[in-house]
DNA sequence: CTTTCAGCCTGGGCGC
DNA sequence: TGCGCCCAGGCTGAAA
C-alpha cells in the first residue's frame, strides 16, 4: 500500500525507536525474503532509519572486529501489504503474518506482510543503493528536470507519474491525486505538456506529498504505521476512490476507468 | 518506445 | 452460510 508519504511516515516513526540500537538477532520466516544470503546482521548498530525512493532504509555499522567489513545498507519494499513493527516484546496474537524479527538490544523490529509481496535488499554503499529514478522532494526535482524527463516521450501522464525510473515514490493514489492538484487530465501525453503545465505539475507533485507527510500518510484498509497509528490524508483525497462523487472543485462527476490495468480516478470537468 | 497480459500472494466485499 | 467473482496503495518479465 505504502507509497512515498507512507514510506516517510514509517521511517520518521521508526528512526527513534531503532537508531542507536544493536542487532541482537534476526529470524527469517519466509524464504521468498532471500534473493541471496543475507549478510550478517548480528552486533551491528542501527545508524540510521530513513526512506529511499519507496523503500525503508536501514544503515548498518560495520560488524565489530570485522576485517575489511563496511557499513551495510539495508532496504525494504513494503510493496503491498508490508509493515514494520517496532515492538517492547513480541505479544501473542502478534504472529500473523509474520515474515521476520530483527531483535535489538532493546524491542524488536517486525515485519508483517499478508500477501508477501515484501522485499529485503542490502548494499555496501549509499550510491550502490540509491535508485535511479528522481526523488520528488529533493532540490533535484525541478520543471527544468521534469521536462527533460519527459521530452518526446508519448506516454500518458498518470502512467508515467507511476515510472519509478523517472521518478521515485509514487503509486497509484497519487498517481490520480497530483494530475488533480494540477488540473490536467491523466491521459494527457507528457511529452506536450507545456513549460506552464509542467511548472503546475511539479509544484501540484510537491504540495500533495508534503501535506501526505505532515498527515502521516493515507490510510486505508491495511496500513499501519510503526506504532500502529493511522494516517489522515485519506480525506483531502480529492478523485482516488471517489468515483461518482462530486468534484469539490467544480461539482462534476467523479470518474473512474482502468489505464494500464490500474484504476484511474479523475475529474472530466476540471482536469484538462 | 509503449502497451498488454500473466503472475507473484492473501483477504475483503459484493451479488447471488 | 457459502461460492464465485472483482478489487487492492507494487512490480516484473514476456509478448505484441
Amino acid at each position: 500500500m505504502p507509497e512515498l508519504p507512507e514510506v516517510e511516515t514509517v521511517a520518521r516513526q521508526l528512526a527513534p525507536l531503532v537508531e542507536g540500537r544493536t542487532v541482537a538477532g534476526v529470524r527469517l520466516l519466509d524464504p521468498r525474503l532471500r534473493n541471496g544470503p543475507l549478510p550478517r546482521l548480528t552486533g551491528r548498530r542501527v545508524e540510521r532509519v530513513g526512506r529511499l525512493g519507496k523503500q525503508v532504509m536501514f544503515v548498518l555499522s560495520p560488524r565489530p572486529g570485522e576485517r575489511n567489513g563496511g557499513g551495510l545498507w539495508l532496504l525494504v519494499h513494503l510493496r503491498m501489504t508490508g509493515r514494520l513493527h517496532w515492538v517492547e516484546r513480541l505479544r501473542r496474537g502478534e504472529g500473523a503474518h509474520l515474515r521476520a524479527r530483527f531483535r535489538l538490544d532493546r524491542g524488536e523490529l517486525l515485519f508483517v506482510d499478508t500477501r508477501r509481496f515484501g522485499t529485503f535488499s542490502w548494499y555496501r554503499s549509499r550510491e550502490e543503493a540509491e535508485p535511479v529514478g528522481i526523488d520528488p522532494l529533493s532540490s533535484a526535482f525541478t520543471p527544468r528536470r521534469l521536462a527533460e524527463l519527459v521530452a518526446g516521450s508519448r506516454q500518458a501522464l498518470k502512467p508515467f507519474l507511476l515510472r519509478q525510473d523517472k521518478l521515485v515514490g509514487l503509486g497509484n493514489i497519487y498517481a490520480s491525486e497530483i494530475p488533480w492538484v494540477a488540473g490536467l487530465s491523466p491521459f494527457r501525453r507528457v511529452g506536450r505538456l507545456k513549460p506552464d503545465e509542467l511548472r503546475r505539475l511539479c509544484r501540484a507533485t510537491r504540495r500533495v506529498l508534503r501535506r501526505a507527510i505532515d498527515n502521516c500518510g493515507t490510510t486505508f484498509s491495511d496500513f499501519q504505521d510503526a506504532r500502529g497509528v493511522e494516517g489522515s490524508y485519506q480525506r483531502f483525497l480529492a478523485v482516488y476512490d471517489r468515483a461518482g462523487e462530486r468534484c469539490r472543485r467544480c461539482g462534476a462527476r467523479v470518474r473512474r476507468r482502468v489505464q494500464q490495468q490500474r484504476s484511474t480516478f479523475w475529474c472530466p470537468g476540471c482536469q484538462r
